[in-house]
DNA sequence: GTATCATATGAACGATTGCTCATATGTTCA
DNA sequence: TGAACATATGAGCAATCGTTCATATGATAC
């Protein structure tokens, strides 16, 4: 008969967060999980930047970075504002910094 | 003409980290970025677990859950131990809890 | 109006990913 | 040794993802 641990995950199961939740976690997570977009945060981290420069700086097409800036928007973790012709992204807030240096600290201890 | 930005990305290239460090820490994240993994290590969250009481908590195969927990481990995201023929995994570091608080804190804010 | 620059977007294709299934490894107990 | 339990692993498949390409939208200047 295999082991029993229903007890055990009676509380366990009440500690978790809803699925929901842990679905929304998985796929922020999700979105830090690709170089482009790490480089394009990185980019961003001291001053706002428009598309094309951050195109440039990648050594990427313009089509390529728009999509991945409109996942990144999709998700509140930047913003932009137009100026002319031009659109300047920046980060959204703290987390976005936070987070990547949490996981700067576990890569390079 | 296409306007110029050379000067601008002269500074932001010097700051930028190595693309190597940027594709470890796409990398990293990637493994936080999915519903399954992220359920195992809020499981682990408190105390240790064997991977069929994880299996049994996700509803999920242990075949499923031991090819995750493989993942993890390489990740250096848990560790284990054994104790006759049940294996326990655990958290590995801190990090871990940081790194998903962070991300917790973005959603529900 | 037209031309040009900056950005956005949809479809399609190749690559990656997470699960399932079958099976292998490792441990304990009789 | 053999049977039962716990876990690991390899192959295969469906689904997801990131890029490219072509094209559309939007703004400015003439």
């Amino acid at each position: 008969m295999p082991h029993d641990h229903a007890e055990l995950l009676k509380h366990i199961k009440a500690d978790m967060p809803s699925d929901e939740l842990l679905q929304d976690l998985g796929d922020l997570f999700k979105i830090f999980g690709d170089t482009t977009r790490i480089k394009i945060m990185y980019a961003l981290y001291e001053d706002e930047m428009c598309v094309c420069a951050i195109a440039d700086l990648l050594g990427m097409t313009q089509s390529a970075i728009s999509h991945q800036l409109k996942v990144l928007k999709a998700a509140n973790l930047v913003e932009s504002r137009r100026d002319g012709k031009t659109i300047y992204y920046r980060l959204a807030d703290e987390h976005v910094k936070s987070i990547i240096a949490q996981g700067y600290e576990h890569i390079t201890e």
